[in-house]
DNA sequence: CGGACGCTTGATCTTCTTCAATGCAAGTGG
DNA sequence: CCACTTGCATTGAAGAAGATCAAGCGTCCG
């Protein structure tokens, strides 16, 4: 997915919504959702604008589900924690991304501010009943829950059945693809985060990461941002 | 989800579709979904009804993604591999269940027979054309897909944070939960496919199941049948 | 400068895997 | 009907991967 203009990440950070995600939208892992139509007008009744802190949370678990969000500027996680503490990052959520797309009364999922951020609120039953009558909104409501269960899917695998290393390696390849173009890949959240979005430790991370530098197939020049060195020892890693 | 009455899963396999599954379809996991009239008639172009044999593949990874099914009875996985081997089960499907749904040309979870099944195929595009005239099915679509993904991102959770022991009982709750009423559950497959379901080996899960024998949660009167003792134990323990 | 916070590293411990042997039930052929 | 094979399943012992515990390090920020 590529990346605003800032010009019109400005724009959009003052209640405009002019993106155009239409050609991207059915086909990325980012679950991009046309929400607003070329000449800027808004599709669906929106909230406002709103903006959270570092790890402030959007919404939690058990919460009503109301509304659902777009990113328009920082990072959102979704997770799921049990009651002894154990968390599990479901996703991470990047300029463009929807997330708190859910069909129960409730969210199953708690949502935070990985770093600063801005979000854009689509109030749920409007949008409900837009889907009901625009046939291109309810095929964009669908294409986004497929594209969600699919890397869903895919993360399953990954959780299940690869080891540490092959995690870290996948993350990396992940978050890569969605900074396209750039060569170092800034790391917006923290080890902690990484480890529950792999099912692993901070520990285990530090050292899987620790462990590919050694190997000249990264590089850490900070502690929040990675340089792929050897792109295709990581795909062979993930094999 | 009730078992249909022996004589319905006759008429079934002799190509009439009446299922009942309308009130269900919204709100439990097993991914049903309405595609049958209440009179008999069917809602959208099927195939025929296929028989597989045990470990015989409904389709491959990477096979064109041409039709989805209804599960008439028997069992079925759908799962990834590794090109090393390692597998991960995503779901199993039990009578009554819709599995093969997909948006991308191509299937990238194989499904295969656990046990002896039959099931109606239905064709992926004449469906579609369906859901773009018919609003009650493409309403279906949407609520099967929210479904997949729920109980998926469940799945993530067992996956990435729990241990080998609350694994199996999760798992126990869950076959519990899709063979209401009963006492003692079936388990009709073999204990590499829940291993590979729970992101476990063979060896771990059967000493788990021992472990949780040797406490008195379980009983299991043959290899494939358990009796849950103490379900308030299984319960606690996935906490 | 000092404290806080997040990250790294080492030592040790636990859990799960791996490897290997045995058991058990169903099916086959003499 | 009974040996014999075959395909899971269980169990034990050893090993490895990752978790836990415990320092230390770096960087940011008051």
């Amino acid at each position: 997915m590529p990346t605003l203009p800032a010009a019109l990440q400005a724009t959009l950070a003052e209640r405009s919504y002019v993106l155009d995600h239409a050609i991207t939208a059915r086909m990325s892992w980012p679950p991009s959702l046309l929400l607003e139509r070329r000449d800027g007008s808004c599709l669906g009744p929106t909230g406002p604008v709103l903006h959270f802190a570092v790890d402030n949370q959007v919404y939690r678990q058990g919460d009503k589900n109301r509304s659902f969000y777009k990113v328009a500027s920082g990072v959102v996680r979704t997770c799921r924690v049990l009651n002894d503490g154990r968390r599990q990052i479901d996703a991470f959520y990047i300029s463009g991304d929807v997330f708190g797309f859910e069909s129960g009364a409730e969210h199953r999922l708690a949502a935070e501010a990985v770093s600063e951020c801005s979000l854009i609120a689509y109030r749920r039953n409007g949008m409900e009943k837009l889907a009901a009558t625009n046939d291109q909104v309810a095929q964009q409501f669908f294409s986004h829950a497929m594209n969600c269960l699919e890397r869903t899917q895919e993360h399953s695998m990954l959780l299940g059945r690869r080891g540490a290393v092959e995690k870290l390696a996948t993350f990396l390849l992940e978050m890569s693809s969605r900074q396209p173009g750039k060569e170092v890949i800034d790391l917006p959240m923290t080890r902690q985060d990484i480890a529950d979005y792999l099912g692993l430790t901070i520990e285990t991370v530090s050292r899987s990461l620790s462990q590919l530098e050694r190997d000249a197939v990264i590089e850490l020049p900070t502690v929040r941002r990675v340089c792929l060195r050897n792109r295709a020892a990581l795909y062979q890693l993930i094999s």
